[in-house]
Formats: C-alpha cells, structure tokens, sequence
DNA sequence: CATGAATGAGTATTCATTCAT
DNA sequence: GATGAATGAATACTCATTCAT
C-alpha cells in the first residue's frame, strides 16, 4: 500500500516541520535542538531520522516553502494581464501581499516574518539554502514583473519604463515591511500601503 | 608591561572586531567559534576575553555599529532642509545610500549586506541585541522623515502627504536591496534607483 | 534501545557515583575533572550527563549518601531505650561506629575519612550541599540524644544531665576520630574507645 | 639592608596571606582565584609571584599556620603541670579552647573554623601539605598529653590510664567542635563544656 | 518501523603563571 | 622591584546522529 504509506510519511514530515517552526519562532535555526524538535513533536528521536536526513534537511524543506508561501500570495494579487481584469494600484498589491503574510501567520499561528528573517540568513550562509530559495525568490519578481508588465500597458507607467526594474524596487518593499515590523513593530499593511501612495505622488516638479 | 592606553585598547577591539566579522562572513553568528576568532585575529584565547567580556559581547557591537553605519549614509545623503540646498529626488537618495553601502563594504573588505542580514536575524532572537539597534533604525527612520519633510515643503509630495509614512518605504528599501543582492544578485544601485524612477511615474488615471 | 528500566539507571547512577569517589579519593572534588570521570566509570562523557544534571549533582549525591551511612551506622549501634536492651556504655558505641566505617570503608573499597572531609568542606562552601548534609547530621545527633537519655535513664549518667549536650560531645568525637586518622594515622576504634574509657574515668576529686 | 627588606618582605606576605584567608572564607581554596587574591591584596599579579611562588605556596603557608594558632591555644590553656599550677578539668580546657578559636576569628575578622575545614581538606589530598600540618597537629595532641599526663599524676584520672589515649579524645573533641558549629550553628563553648561535664558524670554502675 | 540511550567531537570560557616594559 | 597584559592548556557541558533492541 504504497500509498497510504507515502500520505502518512507527508502528514509526519508536516509534523516535524510544524514543531520545528514553533522551535525556531523561540529561537532561531542553529540554537533549535533537534532534541527540542523531538520533544515539540512528541516523535522519538530516531523516527525523526526516518522521515529527515537530518536537521539541515529539515532546514532546508522550511526555507524552501517559506517562500513558496510568499510567492503565491504575490501571485493571486496581481492579476494576469490578459484575463481582463484591472491593473490595481501598487500600493493595494503590497497592501494585500503583507495582509496575506500577516493571515496566514495567524492562521498557522507561526510569526512567518520572523521564520522569513531566520530563512534568508540561512541563505547567506549555506549556498544550498540560498539555491533553494532562489528559484522562489525569481517567481516572486517574475509576479511583480507580470504585474509591471500589465500596468505599463495599461499607461499606468511610461511607455519607456522597464517592468523588472519597477519589479525589484516592488519586490524590494516586501523584506523592509517584514524588518520595520521586527525592530519597530510599528508598520502595518495599510500604513504601508499609505505610505507608497505618498510616495507615490512625488512630481519631479516643485509646485511652489 | 605598563597599563594599556585607552588608545591601544579600541585598536585592539577592533582588530577582534574585524576577524570577527571575517569569521561571519563565511559562516554565521553561531557557527563562528571563538577559536575561529582568536585565529583569526592572531591574538591568544585569553587575550579575547580581555577586551570582550564573551562572544555575544562581540556580536553585540558588530549589530550596534553595523547600523549605525548605514545610519550614518543615509543622514549624509537627505540634506537638512534648513540647509537650503534642494531636496534630492528620493531615487538619487537611495541610489546614494546603497551605492555608500557597497563602498564601504569594499573599503572595510567586509560584505556588510551579508553582516547585515545576521544581525538581523539576531535582533530577531535575542531581545538584548534588538534594544540595541532599534535606536539606530529609528535613526534611519527619522532620516527618511526629515528627508521626506523637506520634500513636501517643497511641494514634491501633496500637502497631506505624511512624512513618517513615507519614511516608512523608504525605509524599506534598503533591505530589499540589500536581501535581493544577496539572493539573486542582479541588483546595483543604479538599476534599483531607474527602477524607482520608473515606479515613481505611475499615474492614477490610465492613458489609453 | 528502548526504554531503560529505573532499576538499570540506579545501577547506572551506582556505576557513575563509584567512579566518581574513586577519583574523589585521589583529589579533591574541585580537581576531579568530568574527564576522569566519564573514564573510570567507563562511559562516555554524554552519558554520564544522562544520570546526572552536571558535576555538582554527582558531588550532592556523594555528600547526602555519606552521611547517611554514618547516621545508620550509629542508629544500630545505639539501642533504642524501649527495646529493654542494656545501655551500652559509651566508649563501645564509639567504638562500633568507627569501626563500622572503617569496615565500610573496606567493603566499598572507598576511603570514606576522606571523602567525609571532602564533603564537610563542600558543606563549608556551598549552602545547598550544607542544606542536604544538615538533616542527615541533625539525624547523627539525634541517635546520640536517644543513647544519652536511655542511659540518664538507667542511672548512668546523673539525672539532671542533659542529653542534647551529652549527644553534642559523642557526635564531635566521630569527625576527630577522621580528621586524626587521616593526619596522624594512628587512630583505631579500639584505642579511641580506650581513651575515652580512661577519660570518663576522670573524678573531680584528686586521690593524692 | 636586608634587615628593613626582610620586615617588608613579610610584611606584603601577611598582607597577601590576609587576602587569601578573606577569599577562602567566602569560597574554597580552589575556588579562589589568584585574581581574586591580587585584587583583595591591592597588590599587582607580578608582585604576589615575588613573594610568593605561586598559589599552592600561600595555601600550604596558611595550613601550616592555622594550626599552629590552635597548637597555641590549648597549650596556654594547659599548664605545665611542673608549674604546680592545678590541672584544671577538661572540661575547662576545652570551653578554654574552643572560646579562644572563636575569640581569635573575631580579633582576625577570620572565620577560622572555616578555614581550618578547607585545610584539612586540603590536606586530605596534598601530601605535602599534610606534611606540613602533621607536626603542628602532633604538637596539639603532646599539649593534651601533658595536660593528661599532670591530671593522671594529680590522680584525677586511673593511675593506669594511658595520658596518649586521652590526648587523642580530648583532640578529636576540637574537629568536632568546629564541624558541628559549620553545619548546625548550635554549639558554643560553654554547651560543649557543658556536654563534656555531664559525659564525665558517667559511672559504670547504673543507681536505678 | 519505532524507540531512546549512547556517543564523542566540539564549544565557550577560565585562570595560574610569565615576562616585556 | 613593580606592573598588568598576554598566554594557552584545561574544563564542564552540549547535541546531531546512530543503532541495538
């Protein structure tokens, strides 16, 4: 029964992720303990060994989806150019990309900006993490760009203006609202969002 | 031998300070081992401990002054405006601060956005490490204000615009820079800073 | 490996305490290093932190158990009064408790004289090893009190005798018994015990 | 001038031996740190190594004193019977004794009993410290043999007792003493005379 | 597959002693 | 003689991983 099998090897695997980020949210990646794993996920500690190589697999599995969590939100809020809909402004996009990391962070009752934070400094160290991250990271530019693409031709942005660029500085936004929150803890998506909009009505010309 | 000068004493705590941050480089906080740092530094186990009370005494002053520096680069490069000179156009500011970023790194041959990103991910964890560079992000923060001030004074953003939110994104945009450049690794200063000149062009009305 | 059985970890426990007096006899707590421990009890450095928290653990339970067998030694050589037994005189209550530590010296192959010493030093230095020693030495005392009243009772001692006091002086006799042997070397429970005969021998009035 | 250099020279060592005893007091020997010591001295690091060889040199010094203070004490309290002065009881000498070790701690602002507890320890392990207080501790034992030898012959005691035997009871009533007040704190002086006074009450014969 | 005791290399830190000034 | 910074071997303890049951 391979099958069941490989669901109930899944639905352990997420268990052992699951207490690890609860791990990690205490203390970040290298201070977690695999005995704290153990514990946190009432396995024993050779059982953990069967369904991960070993806490850097474990690491690695949590960056990588970490991401990927990011990149979908991103993704369903901008909409694809053809489909017809309406380009929304940039600050609604980045409105609603951190609102969804904040839900989301309730709904799995894991601070993701701290678990994001710990992440990328993994990936600054270990070259594997940061391969594993980058394709996640791309897809997440990619959607910006998408989105660019779409309001330039829409004559929200000059003719003449390049879509990756305006998608790094978008893409940019996202880490500043995630490390104003740890250190300040006082940015909000919709302050945030007010905040781009200010920007937003910078005219090159003074009008005094 | 004498009693150490005062003098004598900040250079040799830089100079641990240095290996140390060599040492990060490579590896992160936790993974570089005092051993690593009393090679480094050429100095002996003991002598270490005499200008450092411990290791995290040692990362508590990398994360302190780390910030402080980019602190610094951006209060050079957003003018006061009771100086008289114009207010620059906020994409000559961040090309100004990032660009100040990578210079620094390469005239102290430390890759500072990777230094960074540790820090980070230690003001995260460590509450202790977190009061210590909150007062430097506020620095930052109130950089941008004053910048962002300035700006809507001169009526290059609306009347009610609010500086502090704009402070806010600006904010923001350095780790942005900063965690794609480590990442994907295609961003500059120029192209990050063209990017926020194209963005800046957006349009509330569509011109079709 | 599954779970180990409570009788296999006091064993364990036993085998780690042992290895540990051994190491004791030749130096001090303070010079025994866990090195030479993990290597006379023959395991390794993690397990033997398995059975006990750290170091000062391992020495908490040396000097709690000590004194127990001490305080043993003198419950069973002291009658207690109901039982109708005859009150033994003093010097053979002395003499059956030194020598029953010099007999468990022997059969535990342990020089307890001198891990006595070491323990009261603890108890000296350290207020919680004081804290576990101090039952167990009011206990000692206690055995000696129940000597002392069972024989002003019998008219061995004068009726307004005190025997708290009485139990004072016997329970002093038995750390000079330890501190002579281990200094002067020339100590045994009959020659002690002699010397207390010829000392209660001692009459006010000179005979001349 | 050597004679002046010889006063100065013993002078620093009572002021380096004054600050060990302070640091003993409040922890062991081995405890105490040859920083602790220079610091308490007021001297530098250098200057203890001129006078003394190194740590163990300044335990063995304070071992070797420290008995030599009670050797002191209990051979004014015991006259040379050749004086003609009457041989007081034992119980005398001892309340004599024991008050003088508490009197001497308060004038020294020492605990001695403390102190004397480490010694003995210390010379549990060290053999060359053993050697050391061996003379001073046999000096103690030939006090009381003088002691007893004048009450035997002012037939206080049984002509046959043996003034060896007592000499040993009587010396192991001090450790005794001083381990009781360290882990009880119950025991003064009078009490213990007072205990000895009532022991020496003893008869062979029951009254009843 | 599950268990959890065993492993032992690795870690931060201390401290008696020295010696250049 | 005096100083006190430098030394580096030694120490208690941790923890990712394994493997016998």
């Amino acid at each position: 029964m391979p099958k069941i099998s490989e669901e109930h090897r899944a639905e352990k695997r997420q268990q052992i992720i699951a207490a690890t980020l609860r791990c990690v949210e205490r203390d970040c990646f290298h201070k977690t303990t695999m005995a704290a794993v153990v514990k946190e996920s009432g396995l024993s500690a050779g059982s953990v060994y069967t369904y991960f190589r070993g806490k850097s697999d474990i690491i690695r599995v949590i960056a990588e989806s970490g991401l990927t969590t990011i990149a979908e939100a991103i993704t369903s809020f901008t909409p694809d150019p053809s489909s017809g809909e309406d380009t929304p402004p940039p600050e609604r996009a980045i409105e609603a990309a951190t609102q969804h990391l904040l839900d989301l962070s309730a709904e799995l009752g894991v601070d993701l900006p701290r678990i994001a934070l710990q992440t990328w400094a993994e990936a600054a160290r270990d070259p594997e993490v940061r391969e594993l991250m980058a394709p996640e990271a791309r897809r997440i530019r990619a959607a910006w760009r998408t989105y660019a693409e779409g309001a330039i031709e829409a004559g929200r942005f000059p003719r003449d203006a390049d879509p990756e660029r305006i998608a790094m500085v978008l893409t940019g936004l996202l880490p500043g609202f995630i490390l104003q929150r740890l250190m300040l803890g006082d940015v909000t998506p919709k302050v945030y969002a007010a905040g781009l909009t200010d920007l937003l009505g910078y005219s090159q010309r003074a009008t005094q």
